[in-house]
DNA sequence: GAGTGATTCGAAAACGTTATCGATACCGAT
DNA sequence: ATCGGTATCGATAACGTTTTCGAATCACTC
């Protein structure tokens, strides 16, 4: 920068003002300084700014592991970063299930205390708030975290999911959830049974089982539920992963989907679109949460009033992986 | 760290030689340093030291956009990086394709400068590599770059691609390629063309086009190749990407894959084992590649004298897209 | 031509670190 | 006692910005 100064025979405070734009300067003398910082690709140094004004301009998002889901949130809040004024920064907290969380903890402690204006975090890792400091979470851990959310409606949509398999006359649905640490696993649980009650079906609870939204951990699930005497007619997985999961684990059973067994998934994550078959799932709109999410953040730093809780509508998504029980 | 140089009775100075873990401090005074450190939260302001000492121990990974392909990279990034010291950062460059390019070059430079000690980059985009700043390209840009890089062996896979097809009994050989720019399309185009010429089939120029490597362009070619009064019987795509795209039109004509068409793509991102029928296609090791180009960074940075020129095997993955011609 | 207000600029402090180097204390040996 | 050497520690100057505030200039007005 006072290299800027020097070659343009002004002060860098000038130069300062020039850069931010500040009211103060003559016009000819912005002019003449910015044709310099072109000339000598000038670039301000992150470090320094944030040093001083505390404010760096630049946005973090924090996703657990990259993979289908994150990726899609990923491709919506980087979608609506574009022209905001703000750059954004991806990390991963490191493995989901995750060994060095406390090394992960400090150096993402790091990063938001001193470099980053505000973040995203998709994952069930806490972080203190720290003061002057914006996190908005996406889809978040359980419990009272009183953060800014964005989510969508977990508890209709698992509803919904329950519902048209009874519809198609399931009566011995299954159901393979999530940690029952994660909010939104708990929701599509509870939506199942309230479906099931509602419709005067009594859940069996061998049938349902915690399976980890993970594809490994799904298919150990399914087996168990696929080898019970009178295993389910249809099963409602957790997600998209371990509905697919689930389907590998029919086929090597030489079950086929969807004549001797119904799956739907949570989440329409781009692969559910591809596999054998289709997945019939429940659709979160994924990259419009990361838009919303990124927009919530935004507005969080620039004060605005608005509201802090966003629930996006959940929709069913039929494609060919359930049938009608005979 | 003055708050905690004052409530453990020393001096800034040695606070940041406790934190450094540098020699000269006595083994009581780093223990009650630590113990404070621990107590108050303390985090090292990265603006501050990367200010001061231009060196932040961050690492960037700059993708063009977020979808399969570098989604592996980043997955293998992510895990090379564990353990190593470094906090990986990563970037999409924006659109692919992308309009704001001025405005993302800028704030990439910043980052560049200032923030992170060196980067990965799986884009295009060229950066200016300033003095003390250490990139490595994935699959890079065409052209004398200079930079060290990480890639596979396209041309030996895309002669291994063509030599399938060849051994199935195919002779009308279609191929899709992608942008010129890139070199990696270059040379998948040029294997098949050697291939071809060594079992001494001609190539009819009309059925090998570019197609883009993204799913969109590379429909309108695939139909524009399918729609050919004597249509290829098989194609060798440049990339899984725009094979799942030809699967998709040459049902939408009414063909089926492999019967009516044998397709077979490159890179073998995940979704190529799930698509209907599952995609013959060349792997490339992606998320080995993401380790490695990960790897070759930090040596780079701590100086170690190495080849700068990393190339990963291929390797002819059999699936279902691809069947022996009448 | 002196006074006034508006405009434009720059000197300097501060942000939180790290590196240098001199100061101090301590130890054993003469 | 004095001295040389070691171990330990702290004062201080940077690093590249932003911000405040006073100084300087200028254009007017009476």
């Amino acid at each position: 920068m006072s290299d800027v100064a020097r070659t343009a025979g002004v002060s860098v405070a000038t130069v300062s003002k020039v850069v931010n734009g500040r009211y103060g300067v003559a016009q000819a003398t912005v002019e003449r300084v910015q044709q310099v910082i072109h000339e000598l690709g000038y670039e301000a140094s992150l470090g320094a700014q944030s040093l001083r004004s505390h404010r760096t301009n630049v946005l973090g998002i924090l996703v657990a592991e990259f993979e289908p889901f994150s990726t899609e949130l990923l491709k919506g809040a980087s979608r609506e970063v574009a022209g905001s004024g703000y750059q954004l920064l991806a990390y991963s907290s490191g493995d989901g299930e995750g060994a060095a969380i406390g090394w992960e903890r400090r150096s993402l402690a790091r990063l938001s205390g001193t470099l980053i204006d505000g973040a995203v975090i998709v994952t069930p890792t806490v972080i203190e708030t720290k003061h002057g400091f914006h996190v908005v979470a996406v889809d978040p851990h359980t419990g009272p975290s009183g953060l800014p959310t964005v989510d969508s409606d977990n508890f209709a949509g698992a509803v919904l999911a329950t519902n048209y398999l009874l519809a198609l006359g399931h009566r011995r649905i299954g159901h393979i959830s999530g940690r029952p640490d994660l909010e939104s696993a708990r929701l599509r649980e509870a939506g199942f049974r309230k479906a099931m009650a509602d419709a005067g079906v009594a859940v069996d609870e061998r049938i349902v089982r915690v399976g980890g939204f993970r594809t490994e951990s799904a298919a150990g699930t399914a087996a168990e539920l696929l080898t019970l005497p009178d295993r389910p007619t249809a099963i409602f997985a957790g997600n998209d992963l371990s509905a697919i999961s689930t389907m590998d684990v029919a086929r090597s059973m030489g079950l086929t989907v969807p004549d001797d067994l119904s799956v739907i998934g949570f989440d329409n994550i781009p692969e559910s679109a591809l596999v054998n078959p289709p997945l019939t799932t429940i659709m979160q709109p994924l990259q419009r949460m990361g838009a919303e999410s990124l927009r919530l953040l935004i507005d969080l730093i620039a004060g605005v009033e608005r509201d802090t809780h966003i629930r996006l509508p959940t929709e069913l998504v039929v494609r060919a992986s359930c049938r009608a029980h005979p």
